[in-house]
DNA sequence: ATATTTAATATGTAGCTACATAATTAAGTC
DNA sequence: GACTTAATTATGTAGCTACATATTAAATAT
């Protein structure tokens, strides 16, 4: 521990997070200047400062410059999500990894892929199926689409080896990247692929890559049944 | 901007990105310290500390006193999720909110419903289902165990004209939550409740939040055919 | 050889100063 | 009065120093 007579940024953290929730702050609220915090319990502006960036960032208040801090008035549960890939998911849990090519092709993107990837001229990608397994049974399956024009090595990748996300996050980090989750009812094909009834209801982690503004790749990962996403908090 | 000469924690970061992303620094391997990076590239060993936490925060990147910093090797798809209230969503987008208390219920809580709370010897609880409307179409149903014993004034709430959830973030916010997202099948009740057909896959979101370790409440919140989470990044 | 203590080292934090930046408010100007 | 410009102000950032903390590595004792 620090020296009693000095406030950790943490502990003035919560000195100020104790207001805001005992209402001496309340939603909308406008708080003391940083200078005039650390005056009072006695610390640089600076700790406070750190502080103050911590709680703007868990969405608790919102500062502007000249503006001064506020309490926010919608608050918001901000969590923190670590999707890691499928390899090291199963792994991490004991399990045996497994993976399976189903199918790869090049083809014409459906109009919703394009409209995902926000602008892109290439109208033909390959896509590529598969299957993970955890535990030799159906875990996740994949449909994804990946930009040939961004990623023309793929071509020459081997992916009845490697799973295409492992190849692309060794060899293609992406910039920027969008994530959605939502739920669909099991239609034939991927109620054979993950040996489910057909209209069993999957969860699906839909994710869109970037290099830049260039498109890496779009996954849909049907998940089996059971799946669920929790967050590390 | 800042006086060219000078490198923001922001340029230094992006280097320090670019690096790792082109293989400078693969996977795994140890970057050098942050005050021979900071003399490297000329700006003061803060601003390094300052770029590093970003990376560190991001996933990137692992620090450890003494042993330095290494980039990650099993790289996760880190994002943030902000979940507003569901008034605020509705209203965000330029719908009609609307809520519909639907019952409200003293009980023995569920087996499941205890160990999600993980400690609690409490054993009876308020159970809520209520409706959300959008645009006067159901959009979430909610079905909710609120602990009397750390919250006993919601006993004294009138919930038919409040929602549960934006009485507890007005009077009772927690200080630590739990999230998961699963798809689930809609069984009769919950079909009845929102307008679809039974068997329809739904996204649930599942929420549990606490005060210290004093349970508040757990919630699962049905979600309508079509909902998705996106993230904020 | 093994356990314990000590030293070395890289990151983390607190405090200070100085200046940058954004946003608002006040002061001019037409 | 409406528009422009300048002053004001609160947060943001960069740099510095000093010390705290955690962890590893080396030295010493058992």
């Amino acid at each position: 521990m620090i020296r009693d007579e000095r406030l950790s940024w943490k502990e003035v953290r919560d000195q100020i997070r104790a207001g805001i929730l005992n209402r001496t702050y309340a939603p909308g609220d406008k708080l003391p200047r940083d200078a005039d915090i650390a005056e009072t319990l006695g610390c640089a502006r600076s700790t406070v400062q750190r502080a103050m960036r911590d709680l703007s960032d868990a969405g608790l208040v919102e500062r502007k410059r000249k503006g001064g801090t506020h309490v926010r008035t919608d608050p918001v549960t901000r969590a923190t999500l670590d999707i890691p890939i499928t390899r090291r998911e199963v792994e991490k849990r004991g399990g045996v990894y497994g993976y399976q090519l189903i199918d790869q092709s090049l083809g014409v993107i459906p109009h919703e892929v394009a409209r995902k990837f926000e602008q892109t001229e290439t109208t033909e990608m390959m896509r590529v199926q598969a299957l993970h397994l955890a535990d030799h049974k159906p875990h996740i399956f994949e449909d994804r689409w990946i930009c040939t024009d961004t990623v023309p090595e793929i071509l020459n990748v081997d992916l009845s080896r490697e799973s295409a996300n492992e190849w692309l996050v060794r060899n293609k980090p992406y910039t920027r990247f969008d994530l959605r989750f939502y739920a669909i009812s099991a239609d034939a094909e991927i109620a054979e692929c993950l040996k489910i009834e057909r209209g069993s209801p999957l969860l699906v982690i839909e994710r869109t890559t970037w290099i830049g503004t260039a498109a890496i790749t779009l996954v849909k990962a049907y998940t089996a049944p059971g799946y669920e996403i929790l967050t590390s908090n």
